[in-house]
DNA sequence: CACGCGAATGTAAGCGCTTACATATTTCAT
DNA sequence: ATGAAATATGTAAGCGCTTACATTCGCGTG
C-alpha cells in the first residue's frame, strides 16, 4: 500500500507545544503571534525560536472560533471563466495582502440564486466582509447580509440613488457616451449583444444607455436589434450571426462587453464581413483580448485596478469598524481602436 | 453614522438553539445534520423544521476544530490573470461539487516561495487536499505536505518517472510532436517564447521537446534563438519583437503557450510582418484565445476538462482514504489552424 | 414474563485557540 | 525608600461543534 494516509501520522503541533517548549504560557505565545509588540523582546525571540523550530501553524479553526474573525475577505465574482474580473480582483488581492488579510474567491455563474448560496458558503467559511459585484441580487442575500452584520461593498456599478457602498462607474452613462459616438458616425440600425438583463444591473444599465442615446438621436430605442445571451466567445458569434440575418440588417454591432464583442468579431470573419467597412462592432470593459483581437475593438475603458483597490480599502476600513466614506465613482473613457467606422 | 456595524448584532444561531428548539440534545442535532439516517425521522423533521426556523448554518471553525476535516480542497494554480487554468479548473470544481466539497484557489504567480506560502495557507485554512500544478516545486513544501498527510495531486504535468500521484500529460512530446510537424515544413531558424524554466517543470519539457526535435532532424538546439520572460500577451510581444531582430531571422517562433502566441501575433502585425507567410507562429494550450485571433492559432490541444475532473476524481478516493490507483496521462493532439506555414 | 438486543438519544469531554482578568515584575517620580 | 503606574506574563473560561460512551426504550424470543 503505497504512501499511506494515516499511519505515519505525525502530531500537528498545537500552541500548547509551543508554549511547553518555550517554557511560557499559551497566552504568551498566542500573544507573540497576534500583537508582537505587547510581549518581551527576549520571551518573544524564545516563543519564535520554538515556532520555527516545531514548524508550528495556527489551527485555523481554532483561531476563528476563539477570535471570531478569521482576517479572511471573500469575492464572489460571477464568472472566472474569462479575464473581465480578474485585473481588478488582482489589485484588490494585493491590497488585502498588505493588510494581512487573505482572499477567498467564489463565482455565481451569473446566477442570483447561486450567489446567494455562496454568500452563505463564504460567510460560514469565516470571511469577515464581502466584495459583491453589482447592485442585483436577492433579497435573501442582502438580509442575510444584514442579519450577520458582514460589511460589503457593491463594485463594478456605482448608482447614485443605491444607499449601499458601493465602488464602481456609471454602465449607463459609459455605454451611452459610446453609443453616442456610434450615432454620430451615422449608424441608423443598431444591433446590440448583450448578457441577460435579469438579475444584471450592469447589463441593464448599459442598454439603457444605448436607449438613451438613441432617443437622443430621434431613434426609436424599439428599432433596435437585441440579442440577449449568455456569457462566452461562441455565444458572442452566434449572436453575431443572428443579428446578421435581420432585416434591415445592422450597421453597427454594440456588445455589453469585449468578449462578446470579440466572438462577434471571429463570426464576422467566417461570414466575410469587414470590420468596419461592412459592419462596425464595439465592445466593453477594455480587456487585454480587445487589444489582440483583429480589428482591434473600440471599446468602453474600465479602471479595473482602481476599482479593486479602493474596494479592498473601503473594506478593510468597513471591517475594522470605521467610517468607511461615501461610494466612489471612476470615470471611464472610450477606448478609440479600429472597430468602429462609420457607417457604409 | 449610517449602517453601524456592531449596534443591530443579532446573534448567530448555534447548533445549541436548534436542540432547544426542537428539544433535544446537541448530539441529536449534529447527527441530523451529518448523518441523517441515524435518527428517528419524526424528530430528524422536527430538528430540520427549528434548523431553517432559525436560519442555523453551522460554524465552519468550530465543525472544523471537532471533526478534524473541512470538505474543502485547495487548488494552488501559477496565475488567474489568464484563462489557461480557468476551463480546467471549472472542471475539477464541478466534480468535487458534486461530492459534497468546496473549492478554494490560490495562485503563486509561478513563484515556487509563494506556493509554498499558499500551501501553508491553505492547509492551515484546513484544506483536506490539494491539487497543484507540475512537479517543481521547493522541497520544504513536499515535506510540508507529508509531514502533514496531506493528500495531493500534480496536475498539468505527467510524468513517467515521478513517484507522485499525477494527472496530466507529456509537455516534452507534446512540443516534440508539433515541433516536428514545423522541422518537417522546411524551417531551419526556429525562435522560442518560453516562460522561465527554473521552478517550472511545464515549461522545461517543452522546451526539451523541441530540442529533442531538433536533434532527430539533424540540426543542433544550440541554434535556437530563445528568448525566456514573464507570462503575459505583452510579454509575449517584445519577445517576438527581439527574436525577429536576431540574425538570422527565425522563420518560425514556437510559442510555450497561446498567451505569448498572441502576443507574438499581434506584435508580427506591428511589425506588418505577415503569419504565416513571413513568420510562422505556434502556441500551446489551444485555449479559446487561440481561436479569436488572426490567423487562428495551430497549438498544441489540451485536455483541460478531462484534466480537471480526473484529478477531482484522484483526490477525493486519496482524501476518502482509498486507494487511488496509478497516476493518469492524458493525450494531446495537434490542433491545425493558419498561424503555422511552410519556411518562406 | 424476563431477558437481550438494537435503535434512538443523551451526556460530556474535548478540539486549539483568544482574551478578560488576575498576578507578578519593573520603572520612576517623589 | 515607597507607592503608583506601566509592563509582562499567567490563569482559565469559553468559542460551537463532533463523537465515544452511557443510557433509555421498545420489541421479539425462549
Amino acid at each position: 500500500m503505497p504512501h499511506s494516509l494515516s499511519d505515519s501520522a505525525k502530531p500537528v503541533p498545537t500552541l500548547e507545544d509551543v508554549a511547553e517548549r518555550s517554557g511560557v504560557s499559551t497566552a504568551t505565545v498566542s500573544r507573540c503571534l497576534n500583537s508582537p509588540d505587547q510581549v518581551n523582546e527576549k520571551t518573544r525571540e524564545r516563543v519564535m525560536q520554538a515556532v520555527s523550530e516545531l514548524g508550528y501553524a495556527p489551527n485555523f479553526g481554532a483561531r476563528a472560533l476563539a477570535a471570531k474573525r478569521t482576517n479572511t475577505f471573500g469575492a464572489i465574482i460571477p464568472t472566472m471563466e474569462n479575464a473581465i474580473f480578474a485585473r481588478g480582483l488582482q489589485a484588490f488581492q494585493d491590497e488585502l495582502r498588505e493588510h494581512g488579510v487573505t482572499l477567498l474567491v467564489a463565482s455565481s455563474s451569473y446566477s442570483p440564486e447561486q450567489e446567494e448560496e455562496q454568500i452563505r458558503s463564504l460567510v460560514t467559511r469565516g470571511a469577515d466582509a464581502l466584495l459583491l459585484i453589482g447592485q442585483d441580487r436577492t433579497d435573501k442575500s442582502y438580509e442575510f447580509l444584514e442579519s450577520r452584520d458582514i460589511p460589503y461593498v457593491v463594485a463594478w456599478a456605482f448608482d447614485r440613488t443605491a444607499t449601499r457602498l458601493s465602488v464602481g462607474f456609471d454602465n449607463h452613462q459609459a455605454m451611452k457616451a459610446l453609443a453616442d459616438e456610434v450615432l454620430e458616425m451615422g449608424h441608423g440600425q443598431i444591433g446590440v449583444i448583450t448578457a441577460d438583463r435579469s438579475g444584471n444591473d450592469r447589463a441593464r444599465g448599459r442598454f439603457d444607455g444605448i436607449c438613451e442615446a438613441m432617443r437622443n438621436h430621434g431613434i426609436n430605442p424599439d428599432t433596435l436589434h437585441v440579442e440577449e445571451t449568455t456569457y462566452s466567445i461562441d455565444e458572442g458569434a452566434d449572436a453575431f450571426e443572428r443579428l446578421m440575418a435581420r432585416q434591415p440588417r445592422p450597421t453597427a454591432v454594440l456588445c455589453g462587453n469585449d468578449v462578446f464583442a470579440a466572438g462577434a468579431l471571429m463570426q464576422a470573419r467566417r461570414m466575410g464581413l469587414r470590420v468596419p467597412e461592412d459592419v462596425s462592432v464595439t465592445g466593453f470593459d477594455d480587456i487585454e483580448l480587445a487589444e489582440i483581437v483583429m480589428p482591434a475593438l473600440t471599446t468602453v475603458h474600465v479602471p479595473h485596478k482602481e476599482m479593486g483597490r479602493h474596494a479592498a480599502q473601503k473594506l478593510l476600513s468597513l471591517s475594522a469598524g470605521e467610517e468607511p466614506g461615501a461610494s466612489i465613482e471612476l470615470p471611464t473613457m472610450i477606448q478609440w481602436r479600429q472597430s468602429l467606422g462609420s457607417a457604409p
